[in-house]
DNA sequence: AGTATCTTTGACCACTTGGTTAAACCAAAT
DNA sequence: ATTTGGTTTAACCAAGTGGTCAAAGATACT
């Protein structure tokens, strides 16, 4: 009773490195078993199956990274505030969660449907975050044809370096961990200044 | 004679939409030989591991996507045309295999130290892109800190509509896929712009 | 102490996986 | 017509997969 509190969130750490370092279909029972240093008939104790064990890590990433968006709406006076802050916000999350990204953009893959139906029991609603940019985009007289290629803009900026870490570290940083790391701690900065200028704010 | 190389394509037109669409681990090599019709020995037959299948999968994809690098460095006169032609360049050729991009992503996580490799065997030279890229930059008197965020800022934004795909038009177009196709198809000149501006060229 | 409930385990199972093999097939050369 | 070479197949195999089960350990309550 009091163990079991803890052998569970034994396995949920477990499996969720395993999970994010190999995706579902990579990922096996019994390496998680191993590493949450326990029998494979537990976890089938704790989490009836697989595809139950993977939901619950699936949706906690989820939950890290989807409602972040709505730090674009948070009460800051100007916009280079609002961009700014979601900026470096986004970026720390995900500097805590690695792995999130590239996780999620490839489980999503292998069932488009789930992120679509789990969007919307986020209760994140687009066309409000959206027409709040657009609002405050026009109040501040930066006109953009379609505000949503600036929020894809945005994801991109901040999410591409650590989906995509092995390769730019290979390639531009010939593997380098630490100089990566002084990259990463870098880019919100740039991505502001990148971002503000092209925007003329 | 006639007919085995007509299979072996079959095969590996088979092969690669698996692969692309399910990642290594979640491929099947009997699916693979539904899909090219053909009998699951026949496969070994032609590639002798599921491992030597994909490594040929994998390669055309990375040769599909990396060497188009070098079009930073194509004999354009003005930084904007080089820009805007690495740009131009690099969101048609992954337009025209948009889930290179996620497959890509994905697999090299499952092994980093091939896409080191395959980098290297490649010949291309980072220390020469970036040169030429810091020597044109200075010369349009741009400053930026360091051009490595730069050539990030530039893939991220090419590639991260096509890796990021599912969520980006389920969360912003509420999933209609015609209408993403428009968004994809602006992209082009959308880049082109936020970067132009953002470097005050 | 005894017992009822929850936790943990080793052994096990049905099924899928990548891969093999021996034989059949088939076209071209003799 | 027979041989020869590459091509294709059905049947098969060992290893691994997610998942189950009955029994053994704990734990707390009476």
């Amino acid at each position: 009773m009091v163990k079991s509190k803890e052998t569970e969130s034994h396995i949920h750490d477990a499996a969720r490195s395993v999970f994010l370092a190999k995706g579902y279909d990579g990922a096996r029972m019994q390496e998680i078993a191993d590493e949450a240093g326990i029998n494979k008939a537990l976890l089938h104790y704790y989490f009836r199956s697989k595809d139950k064990l993977f939901e619950s890590i699936f949706q906690e990433a989820f939950s890290k990274i989807v409602p972040q968006l709505f730090t674009l709406l948070t009460g800051s006076f100007t916009l280079r505030e609002k961009l700014g802050g979601f900026i470096e916000n986004y970026i720390r999350v995900i500097a805590e969660n690695p792995f999130v990204p590239g996780f999620i953009l490839h489980e999503m893959n292998r069932n488009p449907d789930r992120i679509v139906s789990m969007l919307s029991a986020s209760g994140i609603q687009p066309a409000m975050i959206l027409g709040a940019l657009s609002q405050e985009l026009e109040k501040n007289n930066v006109y953009v044809p379609d505000p949503r290629h600036l929020i894809v803009n945005l994801l991109a900026l901040c999410l591409f370096p650590f989906a995509g870490r092995p390769i730019i570290q290979g390639f531009l940083f010939g593997g380098d961990k630490e100089a990566y790391e002084v990259f990463l701690s870098e880019r919100a900065e740039i991505i502001k200044e990148f971002v503000f200028k092209s925007l003329g704010i």
